[in-house]
DNA sequence: CCAAGTACGTTATAACATATCCTTTTTTCG
DNA sequence: CGAAAAAAGGATATGTTATAACGTACTTGG
């Protein structure tokens, strides 16, 4: 039987689709490498930093791959939504609920690394009152909440 | 008249006497140097990342400044609750009203780079409740608005 | 004094991100 | 189609942010 050249990450057509229908509405292309990048971020399933990206994708595809290559490709991805960036952590991760263009907040387990993106309209509301009371036009907000996730906690309790 | 050698940014009593009653609680120890890079970032008076804090630091001192020794006292006025990180911008900015220990939200402007940091008790519950919906136990939020202020909406409109 | 703990200096290096320049691929349009 | 333009991607170098590892000196409290 062939084996296929695992050059790329296993990419769920769920996600795939998505992923085209985002990029199809800007006009922009989603290339094989971006996809690759992609790929990888959902395949690995946690924040990782470029550097991370930048080792796994070289393990898969075998070859050497430049920073700047990855971090064009996260960008495309970030500006097409696709692709988060935790500030507070300098890692990426990709977006849960990629089928509309929202803000997003971000709870951080310290304990098992796990990253819960939710989206609360209430907050948002609440964050444009805040500046609104300070005179000040918000066009974007960085909301990442620290601590201990529930499966930790009870994992503490013990 | 005798000329002080300016080896340190002037330091208004009212911030020292604050912080030196914030080390105390704690049994910290506010050193000179430590008290050195605090002068340095309220005499500047805006975000500063800690490699331009080290270049204004060793023009001040005329002598060379290990980014090591810098990062120490970074750390050291956080722990005290003198100093804050902004974690979208990889910089550092005096806390506004260190007379006791709080979180902050800020409000950085994009386009003359003013950072308002604002305290709002309706954001800390609301964020509390969000992470309590999803059994998440907070430590700490990190919470910047990014946005243009309110001097620079004005001086848009012209 | 002496031991323990804290602060700080020095050198090196790790980790994160971008600049510059050039080649390849894709698109556009006569 | 084929040339020009635009977008994407590769290679090399460098800039920026942060920490590791190790040693010395300065408190502090018995």
């Amino acid at each position: 039987m062939a084996r296929q050249a695992a050059s790329a990450a296993p990419l769920a057509a769920k996600w795939r689709k998505l992923a085209e229908a985002r990029c199809a509405e800007k006009g922009e292309r989603l290339t094989p490498a971006r996809l690759a990048v992609y790929a990888e971020m959902l395949a690995c399933n946690r924040p990782l930093s470029a550097y991370e990206l930048i080792a796994l994708l070289e393990q898969r595809q075998g070859r050497k791959i430049a920073p700047l290559s990855v971090y064009r490709h996260l960008d495309f991805l970030m500006r097409n939504g696709l692709v988060h960036r935790l500030q507070s952590a300098q890692t990426y991760l990709p977006c849960d609920h990629p089928d509309h263009p929202h803000e997003s907040q971000f709870l951080l387990c310290s304990s098992c690394g796990h990253v819960d993106e939710v989206e609360s309209r209430g907050l948002e509301t609440l964050l444009s009152q805040i500046a609104d009371e300070h005179g000040f036009r918000p066009d974007d907000a960085v909301v990442e909440i620290k601590g201990v996730c529930g499966t930790c906690a009870v994992d503490d309790s013990h």
